[in-house]
DNA sequence: TACGATTATCGTATTTTTGCGATGAATAAA
DNA sequence: TTTATTCATCGCAAAAATACGATAATCGTA
């Protein structure tokens, strides 16, 4: 990549990409499915599920969080990851735009 | 990654990583655009519209196929690209049934 | 047949991502 | 106060992704 151009492509476009990217990992899939399934949010347990060292999946969580997808804080030793809903929404709420949109011009011109 | 463990999550999280890998660069998703857009699937055009070099945008169009999403054939000296609806469906599909998934589970749990 | 146009592929350089051990910081417990 | 626990961060190594020029292959056309 000698010359990335990220700000030559429609704010839709990259927004989707962004959201696809922070969703690119099967850990961080998995971490999101932990958190929500877990009533508690104590993440060390999330460590012991993965299959990665503990520096790996603080990495994983530090990306998560700065896609705005978790929230995260430490209380006391412990730290407590949280899914943000409201913006997981919103992203899951551009995402899908982007794919009716694209469905409905699929069918307005009949291609392929 | 001195070690990738990709079989140690689950086919879900798995699948739908890779999926939100190919909708990972925004040059992917202005690709998927333009083909749904476009009722001609020419896709020398695909070229003049992205900030990007023939070859890199050869490479793009390479992995969206692998992926599923769309096809190709040459067609004397153009190629025909276009998006593979059944697939992109199925994909989507997949994606949205792990987000619903997701918000079923924290709706159960009062997590945060 | 020679030429131009279109696209895929190859080789390579650069950047980004991923991963982990080691370390440090902060707190809880002995 | 010392010790153990939990987590984040640093530094580094390896892998993957991205990008492009050059080249080859294919086809249409002059």
């Amino acid at each position: 990549m000698t010359t990335t151009k990220k700000d030559e492509y429609a704010t839709q476009e990259q927004s989707v990409a962004d959201f696809a990217k922070t969703m690119s990992h099967p850990a961080r899939v998995a971490i999101l499915k932990v958190l929500a399934q877990k009533n508690t949010c104590i993440c060390g347990e999330i460590v012991e599920v993965l299959p990665l060292a503990q520096a790996t999946v603080s990495q994983h969580l530090k990306e998560l969080k700065n896609s705005g997808l978790i929230t995260g804080e430490l209380e006391g030793t412990t730290s407590c990851y949280c899914i943000n809903w409201k913006n997981l929404q919103k992203e899951l709420d551009k995402f899908n735009k982007f794919a009716d949109g694209l469905i409905a011009k699929g069918q307005k011109n009949g291609c392929c």
